[in-house]
DNA sequence: GCAAGGTC
């Protein structure tokens, strides 16, 4: 019989390379089969899948939303049906010769499965082949070579497990998605979803938005004092007082007693330090990097946690840093800090921090809370890259994943806490009240003594606050007091990696997804700005959620789903059992869910105005919407179209986004275009209608850059900071300007330049010292403007650069004779940013 | 055009 080859089968081709590096001893070569890369040595040969090659879905005669009612969904059949031709095609032709296959893929529960999918395709083509499963949870080669010793068996009830989630999630998320969105009649793009991971993560964001709405804040006042020692100089202190409990407290609730208060500590000129408390607190340094622990740190950067978790896979998929996505917070037994230090030594970013870290005798990394098998914690590989080879945002990510690594074998830091408590005695507070009573003043003063970890992770705060070392029974001047009236705050809304957290510790989502999932909310129109705001919509489906299908916006399904996977993967429970517990579930949420397809249909539909909805229209008093033209670009309509046919434009880059701010004049809401980078506030469209409008009777041609294409204008424009140009109307997408001088009116003249078309402009001064002068044609004026910049005498003069010598020249200021020939009152008059004794200074130069 | 989970 022939011999095939040894076939092994991770879950990703990094995986699969470097497994073969271990296997071959670096031996191993590369071949395409059906377009996949196959690593190859003697007679083994070793494929990466990209992770699930096949997916479950309903036969296609359940593709067409109207046709199928979305409850038939629950008792419809699905298949499996290959998503990675190819790589399924590649994995086949090994697979027919093999004498031997071996699942290598990663060591979780969903590698359970991919592995499960993988094993189905080899027997698809090979009855016979025996089939090992091997686990090992970092890519090293004790670990791997280990592994492969000691072969087990694929766990058929803990992919089962995975099986069973992933017939759940479809059947719940596609008929209740289809549902939602034949009701409120939005079928394709702009469909309604949910599912058991973004139903309850939109929730979270939702029940934080009603917090909000519903707190009333209460007014209060904090009272602070400045003290001062006589030699060691001042301090601020802050008033408290005991509480019915005998805490402290700083908060004084009542105005009237807070004004006494402050009356008694503004007369008083001295307090005595009453105790002064002194204690050292450790400070330990933080745990190995997690996906999530890395988007939190990543995010305190400004990074969203899409963002960081694409340039960690960059980074990965070069060989610069681990596998980006883990639970794990414990370094493995394998990982050799001494020997990832020594990697860093002569670097010229990190060599002096690694050579500092090896002195220690001992080096003894921190450890988290979660210890899992899935893949190591986050951590620089020991291969370098060079600063010039990374772009900047890769380089800032590289460098917090090393001096992550850095801190987690630095030492402690310590802080010296000092606690000084000073008092008024004997001061009557409360006019009227007969007793009396001490005026108690604190101030916490915090140094760094030991920087610990700090001196190799500076992305926490180190900041001191300085209190003097003073002796009880000291008296300290009292310089200045201050009264302060504020407000109690709602609870602060989610941030995206105070968002993963939250999914984390309530198990919804997986380390892979959960960012994923927050770019899905925005997507799907529920999500506005960052941090994300819920728009009426999400608001309307979790509301229209909660009453019929609590499930799906709950946390307890995925906590239920969790139970009965860890049933299955126990045997406990059968794969069919569950799920047909679950159909029978939903089907239940159906028999609700069907009375009140109108009622939630149109609840949506409301909130889905309400979200474009800015206020009333000036013609008819409906209400204003955005909408979309039939080229797709928006604009403001009236909701009473056809009878009223108001409109207002809106600039045609980016996406507009309402705020809350409302327009006085107008009573309509502010206008925001997301655009990336080139976001901005367009404000309120009716003004900014007015403004063009104003705008309009200073036309004076067409643009020459998109004046053909687009009919964009050239006008004369005022702008809010005071200068004045000659730009396009279509601004801000397109951006052609000329300038023009500050002082002065601009009269258009009837003579029109032959070359450009354009309207000669003559400027004038309402002083009548100064006499007018022709501008000319713009284009041309500004042409000859550039044209003397090639050989321009002004930028010889000391002091004079590009930009003021294009103010002077826009001041009618050609040259050096006429510079000196100017009057200096004048001229530093009329260019901003110059004085007299400039213009002198520049004069004096030109002699 | 649905979900959530892999990976790119």
């Amino acid at each position: 019989m022939s011999r095939g080859p040894a076939v092994i089968i991770t879950e990703k081709d990094n995986a699969a390379r470097r497994i073969a590096e271990i296997l071959s001893d670096g031996t191993a070569d590369t071949e395409r089969v059906a377009g996949t890369t196959v690593y190859n040595w003697g007679g083994n040969r070793c494929i990466g899948l990209s992770g699930h090659v096949v997916g479950v879905d309903f036969p296609p005669e359940y593709n067409d939303w109207r046709d199928v009612e979305p409850v038939e969904l629950i008792d419809a059949p699905i298949d499996k049906q290959p998503t990675q031709e190819g790589i399924v095609r590649a994995l086949r032709q090994l697979a027919r010769r093999a004498s031997h296959v071996t699942i290598a893929t990663d060591y979780d529960r969903e590698g359970e499965l991919i592995g499960k999918e993988a094993y189905e395709l080899v027997r698809e083509v090979n009855e016979d082949v025996q089939i090992d499963r091997v686990r090992f949870s970092s890519i090293t080669d004790r670990e791997v070579t280990e592994a492969f010793d000691n072969p087990d068996e694929l766990d058929f009830e803990l992919a089962a497990a995975g099986e069973a989630r992933q017939v759940i999630d479809l059947l719940w998320g596609a008929a209740l998605t289809r549902f939602l969105s034949l009701s409120a009649r939005q079928l394709g793009d702009d469909f309604i979803s949910v599912g058991r991971v973004q139903g309850p993560t939109l929730k979270l964001i939702v029940d934080r938005e009603r917090e909000i709405e519903a707190f009333d804040p209460e007014d209060y006042w904090e009272l602070f004092a400045d003290l001062e020692t006589d030699e060691a100089g001042g301090f601020e202190s802050q008033y408290f007082y005991r509480d019915e409990d005998g805490n402290e407290a700083e908060r004084l609730w009542d105005g009237d007693r807070a004004d006494a208060v402050y009356d008694a500590l503004t007369e008083s000129e001295t307090a005595a330090v009453d105790s002064v408390n002194r204690r050292t607190r450790t400070d330990s340094p933080p745990a190995p990097f997690n996906t999530t622990q890395f988007i939190r740190a990543a995010g305190s950067l400004n990074y969203s946690a899409q963002q960081a978790m694409s340039v960690a896979e960059e980074l990965y998929t070069a060989g610069y840093l681990t596998y980006p996505r883990t639970d794990n917070t414990v370094y493995p037994e394998d990982l050799d800090p001494r020997e990832l230090l020594e990697a860093f030594t002569g670097d010229s970013t990190f060599g002096d921090d690694a050579e500092g870290l090896l002195a220690a005798d001992e080096i003894e990394p921190t450890e988290g809370d979660e210890e899992t098998t899935d893949h190591p914690p986050i951590h620089p590989t020991g291969e370098l890259p060079s600063r010039s080879e990374l772009s900047d945002d890769e380089w800032e990510i590289y460098e917090l994943v090393v001096r992550r690594f850095f801190a987690t074998v630095a030492d402690d830091a310590t802080w010296e806490h000092l606690k000084v408590v000073a008092e008024i005695a004997d001061r009557e507070v409360v006019d009227g009240e007969p007793p009396t009573e001490d005026l108690t003043l604190k101030a916490n003063g915090k140094r760094l003594v030991e920087a610990g970890y700090h001196a190799v992770y500076p992305y926490f705060s180190q900041s001191e606050t300085h209190v003097p070392d003073v002796t009880t029974g000291d008296e300290l001047a009292i310089t200045d007091t201050q009264i302060e009236a504020k407000q109690t705050q709602p609870p602060r809304r989610y941030g995206q990696s105070r968002l993963i957290e939250t999914m984390e510790g309530l198990g919804i989502g997986t380390k892979s997804t959960r960012h994923h999932t927050i770019e899905k909310l925005y997507d799907r129109g529920y999500l506005e700005n960052d941090p994300p705001r819920p728009t009426m919509l999400a608001k309307a489906v979790v509301e229209a959620a909660e009453e019929f299908a609590d499930q799906v916006v709950s946390e307890e399904m995925t906590a239920q789903l969790e139970a009965d996977m860890e049933a299955i993967a126990a045997g406990e429970k059968a794969y069919d059992e569950v799920t047909a517990e679950s159909r029978r579930l939903l089907e239940d949420v159906f028999d609700d869910l069907t009375d009140s397809r109108e009622a939630i249909g149109d609840q949506i539909q409301q909130s889905l105005k309400a979200d474009k909805t800015l206020g009333p229209c000036p013609e008819c008093g409906d209400d204003l919407l955005i909408r979309t033209s039939r080229q797709g670009s928006y604009f403001i309509g009236c909701n009473g179209y056809p009878d009223c046919e108001y409109t207002l434009p809106l600039p045609s880059t980016g996406k507009p986004l309402l705020l809350d701010e409302i327009c006085e004049e107008h009573e309509l809401r502010e206008v925001k275009l997301l655009a990336g980078r080139k976001t901005f506030v367009h404000g309120c469209p009716q003004c900014q209608a007015d403004a063009a409008d104003a705008e309009a009777d200073r036309v004076i041609g067409n643009c020459p850059e998109c004046g053909k294409e687009h009919g964009g204008e050239l006008a004369i424009k005022q702008l809010r900071n005071g200068s004045r140009l000659v730009g396009c109307t279509r601004y801000p997408d397109c951006e052609y300007s000329l300038p023009l001088p500050r002082r002065g009116d601009i009269e258009i003249t009837d003579d029109h330049c032959e070359e450009h078309g354009l309207p000669e402009l003559l400027v004038t001064y309402e002083d009548e010292d100064r006499e007018s002068w022709e501008l000319g044609c713009p284009i041309c004026n500004y042409r000859e403007y550039q044209a003397r910049q090639n050989g321009s005498a002004l930028e010889a003069i000391d002091g004079i650069g590009e930009k003021t010598a294009e103010k002077l020249q826009i001041a009618g200021i050609e040259d050096v004779a006429g510079l000196k020939n100017a009057n200096p009152d004048k001229l530093a008059e009329e260019v901003d940013g110059v004085g007299v004794d400039t213009v002198r200074d520049w004069q004096a130069d030109a002699d």
